[in-house]
DNA sequence: GCAAAGACACGCGTTTTCGCGCGAACCCGC
DNA sequence: GCGGGTTCGCGCGAAAACGCGTGTCTTTGC
């Protein structure tokens, strides 16, 4: 009664995923493999471990058991993955950015650019997304974030302070600065599709005029004139065609952050990249705020 | 950077054992593949791991925190399959009991017959030792121990409170009776080789003849009439021709115990083993004690 | 009621891994 | 200085693991 160490790694994959194909994507191996495997398992087990259905492998509770324990196996694993990483004084391999895709182009390409230039052997990857990628799973090595705090076990840096303001095609603007009385059109995403207090108290005639779920469509409409835009400054001001609508309150953003696990944030790479990531948005603060 | 994960056992066991071949016996597998997994695994990880010396492997830094967390995960296997064991509610399969050479024969033999033929699909292994075999290593199930506790992370019941006093060849024994005064001869156990102070409060004229390393010996030199020898009752008792030597006093003397781990305590087989255990010792309490 | 899709079982050919044997380098004791 | 023992490196044949293709069953949608 001893097992695999790797079958007990695709137990965990096929009680996650519940299909031996999908398990198998996501080991890199064929489904067949991940039959064999388990079949190993059960049998070094001496237990049953899943019952075959037709639309799945369905867990026992024994390989419940299994994927648990195969879980904290994998935890260990990976905080050793991030510790050998972060032991790295090498300026040379893969390092893997994320920062939310709308300030990748205007605020983070010089960086970006003036780092593959000093540090030619670093193999530079983005991940543009505004979803939060996963560090601990070392899907990214530093993450620049929107958020107001660093969050759970990472460590980081302020890159600046932040608001928000309302932002309109330059014809809008003027039409609203012309007839303040008049019914303002608001363009809002959709995770807080409402109009923000302070300015519905400037301008009590506002009402919603479209709900967006992405970023770049919001922007788009705005450009063309079709409402106004509660953005952060730094967008609004880099966004071609778009103005401040002027006597509407700035209001408090979440800040911009660079985060990183501990270990990961102290290595060669990372501490590179930092040197040049912080003094250009410190230079570039006046952009983030009114 | 991913890497396998027997690849990280493969170089715990070489950072343990510090040799190609004996890492490779710890595995069972052949020391060229132990050299090739490590091999995989400097490639997969990006980093030296050993430096390849006339005299074995000697581990690196960064081997060594490797060593440290595939030996986490090691850990959290055992104590997966420690569950899973405890879990079986079946009454078959591998059962391994360890315990003091000497109390096998006159006191635990007949609970394993009478075990074996309750329970004939049990696969009963005994393991004499009086060293302390590793339960956390699931190198016995169950351990009965002669000690003052059950110990560290284990459970366990006392099977029986003990005493200990002095004994001697039938003859040997008349001898000191006849003669209080004359210099009594000791046989001593290497561990504590002193005269026991309250025997040597009533027999000041004692003396150490022979120190000895092992227990059978020490009882066969008593036997041959050759000393005194202060042993734990059940243990003098169930020797030929060896006789309480009477006016010495008797002392304490750490207990019987049956342990286990918490989970493997409450397994079908261990507790099905418990239930014939705990009588025997209990009926015959009285052969420990004065 | 029937077609299409998803999922598993099985068998076959290929790739990878493994173990063995030989030779070289080194340490140790004499 | 010189054998004996131990250890590692390398190449070859055997064995195990792997991926692919096919067939079957079930579910789903029309």
């Amino acid at each position: 009664m001893d097992a695999d160490w790797d079958d007990l790694k695709t137990v965990l994959a096929l009680v996650r995923h519940g299909t031996l194909a999908a398990a198998g994507a996501d080991l890199g191996v064929s489904y067949t493999t991940v039959a064999r495997r388990v079949q190993r398992a059960e049998q070094a087990l001496g237990e049953k471990l899943f019952e075959r259905l037709a639309d799945g492998y369905r867990p026992t509770d024994t390989a419940r058991l299994v994927a648990d324990y195969a879980h904290r196996m994998e935890s260990e694993q990976t905080t050793l993955l991030r510790k050998i990483q972060g032991r790295d004084r090498r300026l040379s391999g893969k390092l893997v950015i994320t920062a939310p895709q709308l300030l990748i182009g205007p605020y983070l390409a010089p960086v970006l650019d003036q780092f593959t230039r000093i540090h030619p052997a670093v193999d530079l990857q983005i991940r543009a997304t505004n979803d939060l990628l996963d560090l601990n799973r070392r899907e990214a090595d530093l993450a620049i974030r929107i958020h107001d705090s660093p969050g759970d076990a990472l460590i980081g840096v302020r890159l600046c302070a932040q608001q928000r303001a309302s932002f309109a095609s330059t014809e809008a603007a003027k039409r609203i600065e012309r007839d303040p009385a008049a019914p303002i059109p608001w363009l809002v995403f959709a995770d807080r599709p409402e109009i923000p207090k302070a300015a519905q108290d400037r301008c009590p005639n506002g009402r919603v005029r479209m709900v967006f779920d992405d970023m770049a469509a919001l922007l788009g409409a705005a450009q063309a004139g079709l409402g106004v835009v509660r953005i952060p400054f730094f967008l609004g001001r880099s966004t071609p065609w778009l103005v401040q609508v002027p006597f509407l309150p700035p209001e408090p953003y979440p800040d911009v952050w660079a985060v990183a696990y501990d270990d990961i944030w102290r290595s060669a790479k990372v501490a590179a990249f930092r040197t040049l990531l912080v003094p250009h948005f410190r230079a570039r603060r006046q952009d983030f705020v009114a």
